[in-house]
DNA sequence: GCCAACGTTGGC
DNA sequence: GCCAACGTTGGC
């Protein structure tokens, strides 16, 4: 059971006006990195279809409500089968790029919030979105008191544990490309890491994903 | 532990 | 529907 982005427990009094797929956050955000983004984009048909995720969570205890929300790649690798659901996720953006995710992608286990941020290893996604049950569960990180059973509001998927990068990849040094990127037009002068740091579950476009996997081989920045 | 960035809430 | 206040994310 990943926990990862944390979500707000607490009251929140109606959330609800979005909580179907409209959603807020899609509204003035623009839309996702790379492929061609309509005017306005609404992200219940957030058409370019990615196939390469980025997920963060939390490899170092850190207590919400006097639970650990600790959960590293070495955790997931830990689990049955090495396989987990990534439950815990309360924004909608992130929600709705997991609803996109389909059997057998890859995506990359990103630390966060932690000494050394950055990317860990890869996971498969194994399980569709389906019902995050911890929404329901009032002693749960992230319960959601205005989540019904009838209309539940938030998803997860279940990944499994592929492998640990051959190198661990710093923010720091994939900072350093996004710059020279940024500059050069090189695949990472858009990333998601940095033009939407705060996304938990974001998308990364097929250039994206190889450069990053690529640098696995190569000696750090 | 600080705090900038930014998503969410809710008054108007 | 705007936008100020508030709360959270997550790097540093």
């Amino acid at each position: 059971m990943p926990p990862k982005t944390r979500a707000r427990v607490s009251k929140r009094t109606a959330s609800s006006g979005k909580d179907d797929d409209g959603e807020a956050a899609g509204g003035k955000r623009k839309a996702a990195a790379a492929p061609a983004e309509s005017a306005k984009n609404k992200e219940s048909s957030e058409c370019p279809q990615f196939c390469h995720w980025l997920m963060k969570s939390e490899p170092e205890s850190r207590f919400e409500n006097d639970i650990d929300v600790k959960f590293g790649i070495e955790d997931l690798k830990a689990l049955p089968d090495q396989t987990g659901c990534w439950d815990g996720v309360r924004n909608y953006q992130a929600r709705n790029f997991m609803r996109q995710m389909k059997d057998g992608q890859l995506a990359f286990f990103y630390h966060s919030n932690c000494k050394e941020p950055g990317i860990a290893g890869l996971m498969t996604i194994v399980k569709e979105a389906y019902v995050d049950h911890t929404q329901f569960d009032k002693n749960d990180v992230h319960f959601d008191a205005n989540s019904k059973a009838d209309n539940p509001k938030w998803s997860m998927v279940d990944v499994q544990y592929q492998r640990m990068m051959k190198r661990f990849l710093p923010l720091s040094e994939l900072k350093k490309y996004h710059l020279q990127h940024r500059a050069t037009g090189g695949p990472l002068k858009d990333a998601a890491l940095f033009t939407r740091a705060r996304l938990s579950v974001q998308p990364l476009t097929p250039e994206e994903f190889d450069f990053v996997l690529s640098l696995e081989d190569e000696e750090p920045l």
